[in-house]
DNA sequence: ACCTGAACACCGTTCAAGT
DNA sequence: ACCTGAACACCGTTCAAGT
């Protein structure tokens, strides 16, 4: 117990190990140095365990086998550690076949299989996604989540070499990342409630139903309010989108024209 | 020098006053003892001014004359006095009588006005907006940015009361969530560019001119992806939307139903 | 070359003590 | 009743020193 006096401190609500440490490598390997794209491979996966609030540069330390400041070698501080997490799962999608390979079957196809790859990665890292949403962009026209120049100019290739005007498609591309945002910011945030914190099986639903007292639509319709339908509600936004960018696409062309 | 050894630390970046702190009242008045509602507004008074991260407890109690233990006694913690002023943003909502107000001209107009108060509201306070977005909703049906049953209820009142079944009023609610989210998130970020950090006025173009070699799609559309027309695209997705919701308004009727 | 230990300024929060 | 002062555990970050 002196012998862990100034252990580093454990995740809230995490069982540690009896190991001292988490380590990178089994004692009495040489470890292997640290490197930029390890501690971020480390960060993003401690995120996803435990939360984007557990992550002190200490507890990353301890993570990796080595102390907090070690870190400061490899990212030039906590900032810099989640601009790079955030990179590292928006790249997730350059690896994505399904979004990146499968060249051209037109604009709606590939804004169809773009949004899907979009979504799929914030569903397998909830936590990290308001990230990708709230840190400044590189440029002041990125726009999350397509957070990178990469992916502004492909989206502005496949719907300037299909039709659309140069401000149809900048339209589209505003209109298309806020549709992302707000349906995937909404869905993990709501899948993202693991049993509150705070949670006492009595008194919780006792006092939800007294609250509900004021609000008799509400009560009405909790069953279908506490119904999931993201899945079919982010289909059916899409498609229309969609149809409307159709729309947008027919009227910056001159009547007549073809492509 | 050695006077104020231990005077709260400055807004980083903000020119203090020269007097040692500001206080609440002048100095040799009464000072009139704090409550609840005096510390959330000058929660949200201090993130209007200084954004959300430049928020500490101590800090906040050197802005009301006090120190920051003090601020325990009306709040319970950090966590709470950031939930106080979300509420208090939201309750502006209230009191906005373009809203609340003007009780009936169909379900649209009400949409309609109750999407442009919290536009207001999002764009009168762009640094608390986000919290509004992102911290946990009281019950898991209620979806930022519309955080609160009162207003759930009422959304539903309105739909319900005009045609809508209970179904396509609820999936009226989350699409009319999600859209809100969205624009204005992406609005208030675009917003609250106040030229960045680390500005340096000779470097920054160059860089940027220099990496957008590769990009020359989004090079040549530069100049309409920095328009501004914010306003523009929420007006024309939330007609959109308003149209769809007329459509599953239709649908969501056995054909031949009259109100 | 890479990591550790000590140090610094600053946090949120608790609590006994002052008025 | 309301605020202050001191204290505690924990931060992010820097830097000289170890290996």
């Amino acid at each position: 117990m002196a012998d862990d006096a100034d252990a580093p401190p454990a995740v809230p609500g995490e069982r540690q190990p009896h190991t001292r440490a988490l380590r990178a490598s089994p004692p009495g390997t040489a470890r292997t140095p640290l490197d930029r794209r390890r501690v971020l491979a480390a960060g993003l996966e401690f995120i996803d365990q435990h939360g984007l609030e557990a992550l002190t540069m200490r507890r990353m330390g301890a993570h990796l086998g080595v102390e907090g400041m070690a870190l400061y070698r490899h990212v030039t501080g906590r900032e810099d550690l989640l601009d790079g997490v955030v990179d590292l799962v928006v790249d997730e999608l350059y690896g994505d076949p399904e979004v990146y390979l499968a060249p051209q079957h037109g604009w709606e196809d590939y804004l169809q299989r773009l949004a899907h790859g979009v979504r799929r990665i914030a569903l397998a890292h909830p936590a990290v996604f308001p990230l990708i949403a709230s840190r400044p962009p590189a440029a002041p026209w990125v726009r999350p989540p397509l957070r990178s120049l990469r992916w502004l100019e492909s989206f502005l290739d496949a719907l300037t070499s299909h039709g659309f005007s140069d401000g149809a498609a900048v339209a589209a591309y505003r209109a298309y990342t806020s549709f992302l945002l707000g349906h995937l910011l909404l869905e993990v945030s709501q899948r993202g409630v693991p049993i509150s914190p705070l949670d006492d099986p009595e008194g919780a639903p006792e006092a939800g139903e007294r609250s509900l007292a004021a609000y008799p639509l509400v009560r009405r319709l909790a069953p279908l309010l506490s119904e999931d339908e993201s899945a079919t509600e982010f289909e059916d936004s899409l498609e229309n989108l969609l149809e409307r960018l159709q729309r947008v696409r027919r009227e910056s062309r001159p009547p007549g024209a073809t492509l």
